[in-house]
DNA sequence: TACGATTATGCAACTTGTTGCGCAAAGGAG
DNA sequence: CTCCTTTGCGCAACAAGTTGCATAATCGTA
Protein backbone atom coordinates (compact mmCIF):
# COMPACT_ATOMS: atom_id res chain seq x y z
CA UNK A 1 0.00 0.00 0.00
CA UNK A 2 2.67 2.47 1.04
CA UNK A 3 5.72 0.48 -0.90
CA UNK A 4 6.53 2.88 -3.70
CA UNK A 5 6.67 5.55 -0.96
CA UNK A 6 9.03 3.54 0.98
CA UNK A 7 11.42 2.50 -2.14
CA UNK A 8 11.29 6.25 -2.66
CA UNK A 9 12.19 7.33 0.85
CA UNK A 10 15.27 4.47 0.62
CA UNK A 11 16.66 5.63 -2.71
CA UNK A 12 16.86 9.04 -1.28
CA UNK A 13 18.70 8.25 1.07
CA UNK A 14 20.87 6.27 -1.10
CA UNK A 15 20.26 5.13 -5.14
CA UNK A 16 21.22 1.78 -5.41
CA UNK A 17 20.11 -1.47 -7.77
CA UNK A 18 17.07 -3.47 -7.12
CA UNK A 19 18.73 -6.21 -5.28
CA UNK A 20 20.62 -3.84 -2.60
CA UNK A 21 16.97 -2.20 -2.04
CA UNK A 22 15.82 -5.64 -1.21
CA UNK A 23 18.67 -6.17 1.12
CA UNK A 24 18.40 -2.84 2.83
CA UNK A 25 14.75 -3.37 3.00
CA UNK A 26 15.58 -6.65 5.08
CA UNK A 27 17.96 -4.72 7.12
CA UNK A 28 16.28 -1.75 8.74
CA UNK A 29 12.94 -0.69 6.14
CA UNK A 30 11.47 -4.27 6.42
CA UNK A 31 11.35 -4.19 10.37
CA UNK A 32 8.02 -2.38 9.34
CA UNK A 33 7.51 -2.70 6.27
CA UNK A 34 8.13 -6.34 4.41
CA UNK A 35 8.92 -6.55 0.78
CA UNK A 36 10.05 -9.68 -1.33
CA UNK A 37 12.73 -8.36 -4.71
CA UNK A 38 10.13 -9.57 -6.96
CA UNK A 39 7.65 -7.07 -5.42
CA UNK A 40 10.60 -4.73 -5.26
CA UNK A 41 11.61 -5.09 -9.24
CA UNK A 42 7.72 -5.06 -10.40
CA UNK A 43 7.11 -1.58 -8.12
CA UNK A 44 10.66 -0.12 -9.12
CA UNK A 45 9.47 -0.50 -13.03
CA UNK A 46 6.50 0.95 -12.68
CA UNK A 47 7.88 3.81 -11.00
CA UNK A 48 10.29 4.43 -13.78
CA UNK A 49 7.43 4.31 -15.97
CA UNK A 50 5.48 6.87 -14.17
CA UNK A 51 8.98 8.84 -14.59
CA UNK A 52 9.44 9.13 -11.10
CA UNK A 53 12.72 7.68 -10.90
CA UNK A 54 15.52 6.88 -13.30
CA UNK A 55 17.74 3.75 -13.79
CA UNK A 56 21.16 3.82 -15.60
CA UNK A 57 22.22 0.55 -16.65
CA UNK A 58 21.44 -1.32 -19.66
CA UNK A 59 18.05 -2.49 -19.21
CA UNK A 60 18.74 -4.48 -22.23
CA UNK A 61 19.00 -8.09 -21.25
CA UNK A 62 18.40 -9.81 -17.65
CA UNK A 63 20.76 -10.11 -15.17
CA UNK A 64 22.04 -6.62 -16.03
CA UNK A 65 22.74 -4.32 -12.85
CA UNK A 66 20.29 -1.50 -13.11
CA UNK A 67 21.52 1.53 -10.54
CA UNK A 68 18.07 3.86 -9.63
CA UNK A 69 17.93 7.48 -8.56
CA UNK A 70 14.96 9.49 -7.64
CA UNK A 71 14.02 12.32 -9.78
CA UNK A 72 12.26 15.68 -8.64
CA UNK A 73 9.05 14.37 -9.74
CA UNK A 74 9.37 11.54 -7.56
CA UNK A 75 10.61 13.69 -4.16
CA UNK A 76 7.54 16.14 -4.70
CA UNK A 77 4.95 12.85 -4.67
CA UNK A 78 6.75 11.52 -1.81
CA UNK A 79 6.84 15.25 -0.41
CA UNK A 80 2.96 15.39 -0.67
CA UNK A 81 1.76 12.01 0.16
CA UNK A 82 4.29 12.37 3.35
CA UNK A 83 1.96 15.30 4.26
CA UNK A 84 -1.36 13.70 3.80
CA UNK A 85 -3.54 11.28 6.23
CA UNK A 86 -3.48 7.71 6.56
CA UNK A 87 -5.50 5.38 8.84
CA UNK A 88 -4.07 2.98 11.79
CA UNK A 89 -4.30 -0.38 10.86
CA UNK A 90 -6.60 -2.62 12.90
CA UNK A 91 -5.31 -5.84 14.30
CA UNK A 92 -4.99 -8.70 12.28
CA UNK A 93 -3.58 -11.46 14.32
CA UNK A 94 -4.16 -15.09 13.31
CA UNK A 95 -2.99 -15.95 17.42
CA UNK A 96 -6.18 -14.27 18.30
CA UNK A 97 -8.16 -15.80 15.98
CA UNK A 98 -6.85 -19.31 17.69
CA UNK A 99 -7.30 -18.32 21.25
CA UNK A 100 -10.95 -17.40 19.93
CA UNK A 101 -11.75 -21.08 18.20
CA UNK A 102 -9.85 -22.36 21.39
CA UNK A 103 -12.61 -20.58 24.04
CA UNK A 104 -15.14 -22.16 21.61
CA UNK A 105 -14.00 -25.28 21.36
CA UNK A 106 -12.68 -25.65 24.60
CA UNK A 107 -10.63 -28.79 23.77
CA UNK A 108 -7.82 -27.12 23.11
CA UNK A 109 -4.26 -25.86 24.57
CA UNK A 110 -3.09 -23.02 23.51
CA UNK A 111 -0.32 -22.53 25.54
CA UNK A 112 2.57 -23.95 23.89
CA UNK A 113 1.22 -21.12 21.37
CA UNK A 114 1.63 -18.35 23.56
CA UNK A 115 5.23 -19.40 24.60
CA UNK A 116 6.29 -19.56 20.89
CA UNK A 117 5.04 -16.26 20.26
CA UNK A 118 6.48 -15.29 23.83
CA UNK A 119 10.16 -16.35 22.18
CA UNK A 120 9.79 -14.69 19.29
CA UNK A 121 8.83 -11.25 20.58
CA UNK A 122 10.87 -11.62 22.97
CA UNK A 123 13.92 -12.35 20.00
CA UNK A 124 12.62 -9.75 18.11
CA UNK A 125 12.54 -6.89 20.96
CA UNK A 126 16.10 -7.99 21.83
CA UNK A 127 17.11 -7.21 17.96
CA UNK A 128 15.66 -3.60 18.27
CA UNK A 129 16.83 -2.58 21.67
CA UNK A 130 20.78 -3.84 20.52
CA UNK A 131 19.70 -1.49 17.27
CA UNK A 132 18.34 1.36 19.08
CA UNK A 133 21.75 0.92 22.03
CA UNK A 134 24.18 1.07 18.72
CA UNK A 135 22.03 3.85 16.66
CA UNK A 136 20.83 6.03 19.59
CA UNK A 137 23.37 5.96 22.41
CA UNK A 138 21.91 7.79 25.78
CA UNK A 139 21.81 11.73 25.31
CA UNK A 140 20.31 13.95 23.25
CA UNK A 141 20.38 14.14 19.55
CA UNK A 142 21.20 16.73 17.51
CA UNK A 143 18.89 16.20 13.73
CA UNK A 144 15.17 16.39 14.56
CA UNK A 145 15.95 13.44 11.59
CA UNK A 146 17.56 11.48 14.15
CA UNK A 147 14.58 12.32 16.56
CA UNK A 148 12.04 10.61 14.22
CA UNK A 149 14.43 7.49 12.95
CA UNK A 150 14.32 7.06 16.60
CA UNK A 151 10.47 7.17 17.39
CA UNK A 152 10.27 4.32 14.20
CA UNK A 153 12.74 2.19 16.11
CA UNK A 154 10.58 2.96 19.41
CA UNK A 155 7.35 1.82 17.79
CA UNK A 156 8.90 -1.37 16.96
CA UNK A 157 10.25 -1.79 20.81
CA UNK A 158 6.83 -0.74 22.34
CA UNK A 159 5.10 -2.90 19.71
CA UNK A 160 6.69 -5.86 21.05
CA UNK A 161 7.40 -5.15 24.30
CA UNK A 162 3.15 -5.24 24.96
CA UNK A 163 2.87 -8.25 23.02
CA UNK A 164 5.99 -9.98 25.26
CA UNK A 165 4.27 -8.72 28.44
CA UNK A 166 0.45 -9.50 27.01
CA UNK A 167 1.66 -12.93 26.69
CA UNK A 168 3.06 -12.84 30.06
CA UNK A 169 -0.19 -12.38 31.50
CA UNK A 170 -2.14 -13.99 29.33
CA UNK A 171 0.09 -17.50 29.90
CA UNK A 172 -0.39 -16.72 33.38
CA UNK A 173 -4.42 -16.69 33.50
CA UNK A 174 -4.86 -19.52 31.67
CA UNK A 175 -2.41 -21.39 33.75
CA UNK A 176 -4.44 -20.49 36.72
CA UNK A 177 -7.87 -21.64 35.42
CA UNK B 1 -5.41 -16.30 5.76
CA UNK B 2 -7.45 -17.34 8.61
CA UNK B 3 -10.83 -16.34 7.53
CA UNK B 4 -12.22 -20.13 7.09
CA UNK B 5 -11.40 -20.48 10.55
CA UNK B 6 -12.59 -17.60 11.67
CA UNK B 7 -15.94 -17.99 10.36
CA UNK B 8 -16.32 -21.52 11.49
CA UNK B 9 -15.54 -20.40 14.99
CA UNK B 10 -18.32 -17.73 14.51
CA UNK B 11 -20.83 -20.03 13.15
CA UNK B 12 -20.09 -22.84 15.94
CA UNK B 13 -20.53 -20.35 18.50
CA UNK B 14 -24.23 -20.14 16.53
CA UNK B 15 -25.57 -20.68 13.44
CA UNK B 16 -26.75 -18.49 10.57
CA UNK B 17 -26.96 -16.58 8.08
CA UNK B 18 -24.42 -14.85 5.66
CA UNK B 19 -25.32 -11.25 6.44
CA UNK B 20 -25.83 -11.91 10.28
CA UNK B 21 -22.27 -13.50 10.17
CA UNK B 22 -21.28 -10.39 8.55
CA UNK B 23 -22.80 -8.40 10.95
CA UNK B 24 -21.30 -10.02 13.74
CA UNK B 25 -17.69 -9.98 12.21
CA UNK B 26 -18.40 -5.92 12.33
CA UNK B 27 -18.92 -6.23 15.99
CA UNK B 28 -16.63 -8.43 17.98
CA UNK B 29 -14.56 -10.69 15.39
CA UNK B 30 -14.03 -7.97 13.63
CA UNK B 31 -11.95 -6.13 16.08
CA UNK B 32 -8.95 -8.65 15.27
CA UNK B 33 -10.17 -9.64 12.22
CA UNK B 34 -11.74 -8.04 9.59
CA UNK B 35 -13.92 -8.97 6.31
CA UNK B 36 -16.06 -7.67 4.10
CA UNK B 37 -19.62 -10.02 2.84
CA UNK B 38 -18.03 -10.70 -0.38
CA UNK B 39 -15.27 -12.12 0.92
CA UNK B 40 -17.64 -14.07 3.76
CA UNK B 41 -20.21 -15.43 1.02
CA UNK B 42 -17.12 -16.63 -1.01
CA UNK B 43 -15.56 -17.98 1.60
CA UNK B 44 -18.86 -19.76 3.44
CA UNK B 45 -19.05 -21.46 -0.66
CA UNK B 46 -15.66 -22.62 -0.53
CA UNK B 47 -16.55 -24.00 3.09
CA UNK B 48 -19.52 -25.91 1.88
CA UNK B 49 -17.79 -27.06 -1.45
CA UNK B 50 -15.16 -28.81 1.30
CA UNK B 51 -18.04 -30.34 3.43
CA UNK B 52 -16.87 -28.45 6.45
CA UNK B 53 -20.44 -26.45 6.51
CA UNK B 54 -23.94 -26.87 5.20
CA UNK B 55 -26.63 -24.68 4.33
CA UNK B 56 -30.19 -25.29 4.70
CA UNK B 57 -31.93 -22.82 2.70
CA UNK B 58 -33.26 -22.41 -0.70
CA UNK B 59 -30.09 -21.97 -2.87
CA UNK B 60 -31.99 -21.62 -5.95
CA UNK B 61 -32.22 -18.47 -6.22
CA UNK B 62 -30.62 -15.27 -5.44
CA UNK B 63 -31.77 -13.16 -2.18
CA UNK B 64 -32.55 -16.51 -0.44
CA UNK B 65 -31.36 -16.59 2.91
CA UNK B 66 -29.67 -19.54 3.79
CA UNK B 67 -29.04 -20.42 7.35
CA UNK B 68 -25.39 -22.31 7.82
CA UNK B 69 -23.88 -24.64 10.76
CA UNK B 70 -21.04 -26.32 11.02
CA UNK B 71 -20.62 -30.00 10.20
CA UNK B 72 -18.51 -32.60 12.45
CA UNK B 73 -15.79 -32.42 9.86
CA UNK B 74 -15.68 -28.84 9.94
CA UNK B 75 -15.14 -28.71 13.76
CA UNK B 76 -12.43 -31.40 13.25
CA UNK B 77 -10.60 -29.29 10.67
CA UNK B 78 -10.85 -26.29 12.98
CA UNK B 79 -9.64 -28.28 16.30
CA UNK B 80 -6.20 -29.05 14.06
CA UNK B 81 -5.70 -25.81 13.03
CA UNK B 82 -6.77 -24.19 16.33
CA UNK B 83 -3.60 -26.97 17.83
CA UNK B 84 -1.13 -25.47 15.27
CA UNK B 85 1.40 -22.98 15.28
CA UNK B 86 2.27 -19.97 13.24
CA UNK B 87 4.33 -16.96 13.25
CA UNK B 88 2.93 -13.37 14.65
CA UNK B 89 3.04 -10.94 12.13
CA UNK B 90 5.53 -8.08 11.71
CA UNK B 91 4.51 -4.57 12.15
CA UNK B 92 3.05 -2.96 8.84
CA UNK B 93 2.19 0.67 9.66
CA UNK B 94 2.19 3.21 6.92
CA UNK B 95 2.39 5.98 9.45
CA UNK B 96 6.10 4.70 10.21
CA UNK B 97 6.67 4.65 6.31
CA UNK B 98 5.76 8.26 6.30
CA UNK B 99 7.73 9.54 9.14
CA UNK B 100 10.97 7.72 7.66
CA UNK B 101 9.86 9.82 4.52
CA UNK B 102 9.68 13.23 6.51
CA UNK B 103 13.06 12.38 8.50
CA UNK B 104 14.65 11.88 4.86
CA UNK B 105 12.79 14.67 2.96
CA UNK B 106 13.39 16.82 5.98
CA UNK B 107 10.52 19.46 4.90
CA UNK B 108 7.20 17.82 6.42
CA UNK B 109 5.90 18.31 9.55
CA UNK B 110 4.50 15.20 10.80
CA UNK B 111 2.43 16.52 13.81
CA UNK B 112 -0.61 16.45 12.45
CA UNK B 113 -0.83 12.96 11.67
CA UNK B 114 -0.03 11.87 14.79
CA UNK B 115 -2.39 14.21 16.82
CA UNK B 116 -4.72 12.79 14.05
CA UNK B 117 -3.65 8.96 15.17
CA UNK B 118 -3.61 9.53 18.76
CA UNK B 119 -7.25 10.45 18.62
CA UNK B 120 -7.99 7.66 16.79
CA UNK B 121 -6.35 4.66 19.09
CA UNK B 122 -7.43 6.66 21.97
CA UNK B 123 -11.15 6.31 20.06
CA UNK B 124 -10.70 2.60 19.57
CA UNK B 125 -9.30 2.16 23.38
CA UNK B 126 -12.08 3.69 24.57
CA UNK B 127 -14.44 1.24 22.86
CA UNK B 128 -12.35 -1.75 23.91
CA UNK B 129 -12.56 -0.52 27.51
CA UNK B 130 -16.10 -0.26 27.77
CA UNK B 131 -16.70 -3.76 26.18
CA UNK B 132 -14.19 -5.16 28.78
CA UNK B 133 -16.46 -3.19 31.66
CA UNK B 134 -19.45 -4.59 30.27
CA UNK B 135 -18.56 -7.81 29.53
CA UNK B 136 -15.79 -8.69 32.23
CA UNK B 137 -16.44 -6.87 35.40
CA UNK B 138 -14.15 -6.92 38.21
CA UNK B 139 -13.68 -10.05 39.89
CA UNK B 140 -12.31 -13.64 39.06
CA UNK B 141 -14.29 -15.42 35.74
CA UNK B 142 -15.83 -18.42 35.96
CA UNK B 143 -14.68 -20.72 32.90
CA UNK B 144 -11.40 -20.80 30.86
CA UNK B 145 -12.92 -20.07 27.98
CA UNK B 146 -14.04 -16.60 29.60
CA UNK B 147 -10.32 -16.15 29.80
CA UNK B 148 -9.23 -16.92 26.78
CA UNK B 149 -12.26 -14.73 25.46
CA UNK B 150 -11.01 -11.76 27.39
CA UNK B 151 -7.10 -12.37 26.84
CA UNK B 152 -8.35 -11.82 23.11
CA UNK B 153 -9.78 -7.99 24.27
CA UNK B 154 -6.55 -7.53 26.61
CA UNK B 155 -4.49 -8.19 23.67
CA UNK B 156 -6.69 -4.74 21.66
CA UNK B 157 -6.47 -2.73 24.27
CA UNK B 158 -2.85 -3.21 24.96
CA UNK B 159 -2.20 -2.47 21.27
CA UNK B 160 -4.23 0.51 21.42
CA UNK B 161 -2.45 1.87 24.76
CA UNK B 162 0.89 1.17 23.35
CA UNK B 163 0.39 2.98 20.32
CA UNK B 164 -1.58 5.73 22.53
CA UNK B 165 1.27 5.95 24.85
CA UNK B 166 3.89 6.08 21.34
CA UNK B 167 2.29 8.64 19.87
CA UNK B 168 2.00 10.69 23.14
CA UNK B 169 5.34 10.33 23.87
CA UNK B 170 6.61 10.98 19.78
CA UNK B 171 5.05 13.83 19.73
CA UNK B 172 6.81 15.44 23.01
CA UNK B 173 9.97 14.35 21.13
CA UNK B 174 9.17 16.04 18.33
CA UNK B 175 7.99 19.00 19.50
CA UNK B 176 11.29 20.06 21.69
CA UNK B 177 13.30 19.49 18.35
C1' DT C 1 -51.78 -2.79 -5.12
C1' DA C 2 -47.81 -0.37 -6.52
C1' DC C 3 -43.58 1.84 -5.22
C1' DG C 4 -39.40 2.73 -2.80
C1' DA C 5 -36.23 1.43 0.77
C1' DT C 6 -33.92 -2.27 3.02
C1' DT C 7 -31.93 -6.81 3.45
C1' DA C 8 -29.61 -10.84 1.53
C1' DT C 9 -26.94 -12.84 -1.84
C1' DG C 10 -23.53 -12.96 -5.12
C1' DC C 11 -20.46 -11.88 -9.53
C1' DA C 12 -16.51 -9.45 -11.65
C1' DA C 13 -12.64 -6.59 -11.95
C1' DC C 14 -8.84 -4.89 -9.73
C1' DT C 15 -4.91 -4.40 -6.33
C1' DT C 16 -1.60 -6.21 -3.38
C1' DG C 17 1.35 -9.60 -1.94
C1' DT C 18 3.38 -14.50 -2.14
C1' DT C 19 5.46 -18.56 -4.26
C1' DG C 20 7.86 -20.80 -7.58
C1' DC C 21 10.48 -20.82 -11.23
C1' DG C 22 13.86 -19.41 -15.11
C1' DC C 23 17.45 -16.87 -17.36
C1' DA C 24 21.72 -14.07 -17.55
C1' DA C 25 26.09 -12.48 -15.88
C1' DA C 26 30.17 -12.87 -12.81
C1' DG C 27 33.50 -15.14 -10.20
C1' DG C 28 35.97 -19.00 -8.25
C1' DA C 29 37.64 -24.12 -8.43
C1' DG C 30 39.23 -27.85 -10.89
C1' DC D 1 38.67 -23.30 -20.51
C1' DT D 2 34.82 -25.55 -18.31
C1' DC D 3 31.81 -26.29 -14.70
C1' DC D 4 29.43 -24.73 -10.67
C1' DT D 5 27.80 -21.54 -7.49
C1' DT D 6 26.24 -17.03 -6.36
C1' DT D 7 24.08 -12.74 -7.45
C1' DG D 8 20.86 -9.85 -10.00
C1' DC D 9 16.77 -9.60 -12.56
C1' DG D 10 12.28 -10.71 -13.78
C1' DC D 11 8.06 -13.48 -15.45
C1' DA D 12 3.86 -16.20 -14.26
C1' DA D 13 0.56 -18.21 -11.47
C1' DC D 14 -1.76 -17.90 -7.48
C1' DA D 15 -3.99 -16.19 -3.01
C1' DA D 16 -6.09 -12.64 -0.32
C1' DG D 17 -8.66 -8.61 0.01
C1' DT D 18 -11.17 -4.40 -1.85
C1' DT D 19 -14.46 -1.93 -4.67
C1' DG D 20 -18.28 -1.62 -7.39
C1' DC D 21 -22.20 -3.31 -8.99
C1' DA D 22 -26.36 -6.53 -9.99
C1' DT D 23 -30.27 -9.14 -8.65
C1' DA D 24 -33.88 -11.16 -5.73
C1' DA D 25 -36.83 -11.15 -1.89
C1' DT D 26 -39.15 -8.51 1.81
C1' DC D 27 -41.45 -4.99 4.14
C1' DG D 28 -43.54 -0.57 5.12
C1' DT D 29 -46.39 2.73 3.28
C1' DA D 30 -49.07 5.76 0.31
Amino acid sequence: MSLPQAILTSLLEKPCTGAELARRFDKSLGHFWQATHQQIYKELGKLEQRGLVQAHGLAATRGQQRHFEVLAPGRAVLESWCAGRGEPRAIRDELLVRLRAAAVLGTVDVRPELVHHRALHAQTLGRYLAIEAHDFPEGAHRSGADELQHAVLRAGIVYEQSWLRWCEQTLERVAAS
